[in-house]
Parts: structure tokens; C-alpha cells; sequence
DNA sequence: AATAGACTCAACCGCCATGGG
DNA sequence: GCCCATGGCGGTTGAGTCTAT
């Protein structure tokens, strides 16, 4: 407990580090007293000594009565993995597609379990083309709002099938051999790496690539573009 | 039991967008 | 139109905890 009370005061007044268990509960007092918002005032009004940012802050990822506390769970999982593939490193928006998580919950779980190692400039520029071409096709629809569950499930398919292109080229330039192999050997389908059905597990790119899994997967995958592609066609 | 490395997560920082004067 | 205050967002850091050796 000693070590709350190191939190330093830095030169223009404001407190920083740990917050304490009574400042939380200033906060909280504030904030049901005068709602979220105007975090500026906090300091004035409860006499609080943190800056707005930071009351902002740990309200929002630490406070809010409507948090989710606990591991992200597989469906939370699968969520950001959809929801990334098709935005990118939007966490605010991701978070709002998961009801009591944060955008630093999301964001750190993020980078915990898929961002050993980062998603090449290939994919990026991916899944930036297929935005562009959304955008283009539906110039009256604003940019993507958290879509409806079916459009969304669609949307992200045909990232994954465009990704999937782009990864089969990008592996081929990494791992020729292994790859050559692997065409011979089985995933002559036109298709090889993961697809929709498989978002889940493999959207996770980079260090959770494995070979042998994309081996495997392969026919479930290509069944998979199939489908999709005939899903996007009656869409569109 | 000790230790190093990996993992987790709260918190801070800097930048940007927006709105009011 | 400009400036400033404020809020929001994404990136990063660092201390604490866990796990493997």
C-alpha cells in the first residue's frame, strides 16, 4: 500500500502514476454527480489532483460500472480478429463492437497475442485497396460504421479472400520451396491459405503462421473462397 | 529456490479533430 | 479564418506477475 502514495506530483501540480483507491472513489463521486465529460473541471470541482486526461482515462478503462472484467473470451477473440482484419488498428471502433471492453483492453490483447510479429506492408496494402474499392463502389454509404452483423460477416470475407491473395504471393516470395511443395502436394485447388472459414484461428498472421496448418487446411479453405465468392456475388 | 524471460495491463504521451469565442 | 481548450485516439512504456528452466 505504501508504494500508492509514490505516485509523483510532477512540477504544474497534477498527480501522476497509480491511482489510489480514495481517488477512484473521488472520481466515481464526480462523475455520478456530474455525469461523464468535461473532465477539465474534475480537478476544480472534486478536488481531485489529476489532470482531465487522466480522469478521463481511468474512467473509461478502469471505472465505467458497465466494464466487462475477466479474459477475453474465444468470441471476443474472434471478434477482434474480424473486426482488425477489417479495420486495422481502429481500436475505438473495435471496442464498440464488444460491449463492456476497451480500446486499451482490445489494443493490448491485440498486441499480447498476434503482434509477435507485424502483418507485412503486402497485407496491409491489402486490406487498405479493398477499402478504397468499398468506398469507391458505395460513394453515398459513409465509411464503415460498425456494419450489421450479416454485412459485416461478408465484408470481412471478401478482405480475407483479397488478404488470402495477397498472403499466397507473399508466401511464395518467403518460403518458396516449402510452398512449391505444398502446391504439388495437395492444395492444387487454385487456392491455398486461409480463408473465411478459418478467420478465427488464422487472420492472426505472422506468428502464427504455420505451414503445416496451411497445408491442412487447405481444402476446408478453398471450400470456403467458394462459398464466399458466391455469397458476394448475390450481395452485390 | 533462484532467476531470466515472457506476459499483462494500467497509465502516460503526443497527435489530431472539433467546437466555441 | 484563427486561436485555444478540450476530448478522443493510437502508440508506447514500465512495473508487476507468471512461467519455464
Amino acid at each position: 500500500m505504501e508504494r500508492y502514495f509514490e505516485a509523483v506530483t510532477v512540477e504544474d501540480g497534477w498527480r501522476k502514476g497509480p491511482w489510489i483507491p480514495q481517488e477512484d472513489k473521488l472520481l466515481i463521486e464526480h462523475v455520478n454527480l456530474h455525469g461523464e465529460g468535461r473532465w477539465n473541471s474534475v480537478s476544480e470541482l472534486s478536488g481531485l489532483r489529476r489532470s482531465g486526461k487522466s480522469c478521463r482515462l481511468r474512467w473509461v478503462n478502469y471505472l465505467r460500472p458497465d466494464l466487462k472484467k475477466g479474459k477475453i473470451t474465444p468470441e471476443e477473440e474472434n471478434v477482434i480478429l474480424e473486426l482488425h482484419a477489417l479495420w486495422g488498428n481502429r481500436w475505438s471502433t473495435i471496442a464498440r463492437s464488444l460491449p463492456g471492453r476497451t480500446d486499451n483492453e482490445i489494443k493490448n490483447y491485440w498486441r499480447t497475442h498476434f503482434k509477435k510479429s507485424k502483418p507485412s506492408k503486402n497485407i496491409e496494402k491489402a486490406r487498405a485497396r479493398f477499402l478504397r474499392q468499398q468506398q469507391q463502389q458505395h460513394q453515398a454509404v459513409p465509411p464503415p460504421p460498425p456494419p450489421q452483423d450479416d454485412m459485416r460477416t461478408i465484408m470481412n470475407q471478401v478482405a480475407q479472400i483479397t488478404l488470402a491473395q495477397e498472403m499466397q504471393q507473399e508466401m511464395a516470395y518467403m518460403y518458396p520451396l516449402p510452398y512449391a511443395l505444398q502446391q504439388q502436394g495437395g492444395a492444387s485447388h487454385g487456392c491455398v491459405v486461409d480463408g473465411p472459414a478459418a478467420a478465427a484461428e488464422d487472420a492472426s498472421w505472422g506468428s502464427l503462421w504455420n505451414l503445416d496448418d496451411v497445408h491442412h487446411d487447405a481444402e476446408r479453405v478453398c471450400r470456403g473462397c467458394l462459398q464466399v465468392q458466391d455469397q458476394v456475388l448475390t450481395f452485390y
